[in-house]
DNA sequence: CAGAATCCGATAAGATACTG
DNA sequence: CAGTATCTTATCGGATTCTG
């Protein structure tokens, strides 16, 4: 009974975190991507952030982490096969979102639209 | 570019709250209910946190209040036309959260089981 | 380069008491 | 009954500094 509804908890577990959905989406379109990479696509995180979401991910089985022993360090992260079972999911939140925020629009005007935008700022 | 991403938060958003996805839960399934049966079927919520998450439900037309003019007082809660559209999004998380906590489990054992149930109380 | 460690402020959530 | 108000605690996220 409640197990059905802890399980949508589950899935959110993986997405909450500010910035998980905005790095799953980086990996999913540019694939493979280093370090330092990740943090030129997200301006704003910082290193400590950016470390954190990826071991939440890693441990998920999401992403994967490619470390070549070498100096300088150089750390690649990917989307895993099993993680690319995610993709339709995250794009029905996305569509829904797409037109939930049209529906804001709808009902509230326009000025959310503005906040929402200026909250990201990357 | 940016928006494909920010539009999966604003799913998020709706979502997030320790409590929202019980609660649609239960009105899913349940229907109409009042205040005080819902603080029943969610024993460990109180009635600050249920009345905000509520709020912030009804502010996205997600949630329908109805307001009995009496004393003592009665108010109603459930999914609104828009809301039911939730419906298969919310499915597709449950699904999703179901098949990743078989994963998980084979990846890590079902320690992790126990922790969520007993994380949950409820 | 890719982080780890520490500190600190902001926000979310819980406990408790009061009210029309 | 269905909240509100206030206070405290816990968790999250950001800034800064240090390191192999």
């Amino acid at each position: 009974m409640e197990e059905s509804c802890s399980t949508v908890e589950t899935a959110l577990e993986i997405l909450v975190g500010k910035w998980k959905p905005v790095i799953l989406y980086h990996l999913f379109t540019s694939g493979t991507m280093r370090f330092s990479e990740l943090q030129r696509a997200l301006p704003n995180i910082t290193k400590k952030m950016l470390t954190s979401q990826l071991r939440e991910l890693e441990y998920h089985d999401i992403v994967h982490r490619k470390i070549y022993m070498q100096i300088p360090p150089k750390v690649e992260y990917s989307i895993t096969e099993y993680g690319l079972k995610m993709g339709p999911l995250l794009q029905a939140m996305n569509d829904w979102g797409t037109s939930h925020m049209q529906h804001l629009n709808e009902l509230y005007g326009d000025d959310r639209k503005v906040q929402a935008l200026e909250a990201i700022q990357d």
